[in-house]
Order: structure tokens, then C-alpha cells, then sequence
DNA sequence: GTCGACTGCTGCGGATTTCGCAGCGGTGAT
DNA sequence: ATCACCGCTGCGAAATCCGCAGCAGTCGAC
């Protein structure tokens, strides 16, 4: 049950989700309403996302176990690191010699990093560390990640203070 | 299979949020398995949720609104912005000079920002921009953010592979 | 053209979950 | 001791979720 059709379907039907050629679906604008409404609350019934997009309540269900079986959203808890005892954040950015992706790999590997992103410009990687104090994050950026064969050299960035943190896209 | 003793409430029966100095309200052990649970699927019942950290389910449905309430967290569905249709992300490094809080005010208004952070380092803030296509990214850091008085300089940081992005704080 | 396979949507019951509320017990202040 | 407050429990009613059968539209094969 997990037919790919990889045929290109002008009209209504079974358009909420083509697969593109590097793999990732491709999105109607019914989907698209769904997952704003779901940006908005993540609890919201699937009857009350129907009737804001215009389907019946099982088929947005069915529309987003879809959209989550595919990997295209998660619904999940969002926090404030702070608030969940996390007191030292930085973003990292680090300049690598030899196969990027592979040091990517290996930071993904890592729980500390919760967030990894191969750049153009000055740094070939960012990537944002999650840590309980400065004795963590010490430990993260100098014995684990500097300590990876290829890294050529890191700039860390140490938060102050958070201002915003969103997760509207599509809403505007 | 999951169920723990993690409510040893024998000591304690209202301390699951008490407000700190700073405002930003302290959670209890409860509290934190709850939002674990929500971290892992955000559409967990109540229920289920009760059973693995040892509340009824009422208990854990109020202690879920208030940490909603309260904006300690927030249930949201989050996506990969490319499969959504913003095809150019990038983080900016921005110096300012004069007061730092006040640009990172009107970054924070900015739309197509979703993510500002005040660092230390050699940037004073890092901010993150969604953009649908190179143009609009374009005007989004040369005509809106340059053109903020008090920026200094900017750097950017195009994406070319979103590697991780998780969020599951809390669930180490 | 017809046929058959596939996909997505609808509508429907039954099971489950959510919701509101009254009651209870523990804590801290008066 | 008394009182107010807060969080937890338990329960019935309402709303929601879930699985399934049926229908319609598209596509490819013949």
C-alpha cells in the first residue's frame, strides 16, 4: 500500500501529493490550507480543518496521515529551550575540507544539534547546539565537533536572547 | 508499557509551575514527561499521555492547557519549507551599531523572518528568512534589512541542504 | 472505444476522546 | 483552627476519531 504513481495528473483527483523528481512531494493548495490550519493549532479536529478548506472531516484525515506518513510535516510540541532547562544555545559555523555531507552526517548523529544546514559563504555548515550550561556546550563544539576529520576550523555564536522563533510558513 | 512512578506528588501537590524570578514559569518532572509525549506526536490523547507519566486524564489535559496558556509551549505542525514552496532560505549574520534590541524588533516584524536571535560573537544577531525565489530574498536583505537604520553590515548564508531539524528538547 | 486498476472523496456507524463540572485533599496565610 | 486556593480525580454528555464500504474520476492497456 504504498504505491508511488509517478504520472503527472492535470486536473482534480489525485493531485494532493506528486511526487518531483528528487523525491519530495509535491503540495495542492488543499494540502497547503491543511497544514496552515494545523500551523495554527495542531490540535485542531479534522472537521474544523474541513470545513475551513472544504472537504469532509475523513478526508483531511486521510490527507494527513498522508502528509505525516510522507515525512512532509510532523505535529509535535514546540518550546522554549529555556523554560525546559536548556540555558546555552549557539549556532556553530564551520568550514570543512573534504566531503561536506559527510561531516553533516556526523553533527546530525549528534543529540546536542538540533539543527544542521549546508551553506554557501564563509561557512560550509551552521548548525545550532542545544546544551544545559557552558560546560556542555564547551564539551559539544571543542571535544566533538572540532575533534571530527575534516573540520577545518568553527565560529560559535552563543545566544543571548531568543526574539523569535516561528513555524507560519505558508501562513502569510 | 511505558508507565512510571514519575508522579512521586506525595511532596509536593501544586508545584507544577511555579513562577521563577524572571517570570518564565519552572517545571516540574510531570510536566516535562507530558511535553516529551506531545515532542513525539502532538496529537497524542490525553489519555495515553496520563497513562505514561501517571495522571488521570483531566489532570493532564488541564496541565496542557496551562503550559499553552502560559506560551511555555505551543503544538504546531512544522515543515520542511522547501516541499512547501520557499525555495531560498538563508541565515544572515547582521552587525549593528547603536541599540541591538531595537533591530532585532523589526526583524521580528519582518514576515519572511521566522527565526532572530541575539548573539555574542562577531555577529550581534542572526536571523533566518524563508523566501519564496532569489528575488524575493534579494529585496528581503538588500532593500528591507540593509536599509534598516543601524545595520551596520550583513553577511549571508544561503542553504543549500536542510540536514536536521528536530525538536525534541527535553527527550534526552 | 471499453476494461480494469488505482486513487481520492464521501457518508456512515461504533469506539474513543474531549470537555465541563462537582467534589476532595493538601498547602499556606490569617 | 479556619479559610481560600490549587491541583487532581471521577463521571456523564458531547464531540471527535476511526475504519470501512461505495462511488467517481484518471490512466494505461487492449
Amino acid at each position: 500500500m504504498h504505491s508511488e504513481g509517478v504520472a503527472s495528473r492535470s486536473a482534480d483527483q489525485r493531485d494532493s501529493a506528486r511526487e518531483s523528481r528528487n523525491g519530495t512531494p509535491q503540495l495542492d493548495a488543499v494540502s497547503l490550507a491543511i497544514i496552515q490550519q494545523l500551523q495554527e493549532d495542531g490540535r485542531r479536529p479534522y472537521a474544523a480543518i474541513g470545513k475551513a478548506v472544504g472537504l469532509s472531516e475523513a478526508a483531511v484525515r486521510q490527507r494527513v496521515q498522508k502528509l505525516l506518513d510522507q515525512g512532509v510535516m510532523q505535529i509535535v510540541a514546540v518550546t522554549d529551550p529555556l523554560t525546559v532547562g536548556f540555558r546555552r544555545q549557539a549556532m556553530i559555523g564551520i568550514n570543512v575540507e573534504g566531503d561536506v555531507e559527510s561531516i553533516a552526517d556526523a553533527l546530525t548523529a549528534m543529540s546536542e544539534v538540533e539543527y544542521v544546514v549546508m551553506t554557501a559563504g564563509s561557512f560550509d555548515i551552521l548548525a545550532e547546539a542545544v546544551c544545559e550550561d557552558d560546560d556542555h556546550l564547551l564539551d559539544v563544539i571543542n571535544r566533538r565537533i572540532r575533534a571530527l576529520p575534516g573540520v577545518r576550523s568553527t565560529e560559535s555564536f552563543v545566544y543571548l536572547k531568543l526574539k523569535k522563533q516561528t513555524y507560519m510558513w505558508g501562513t502569510r
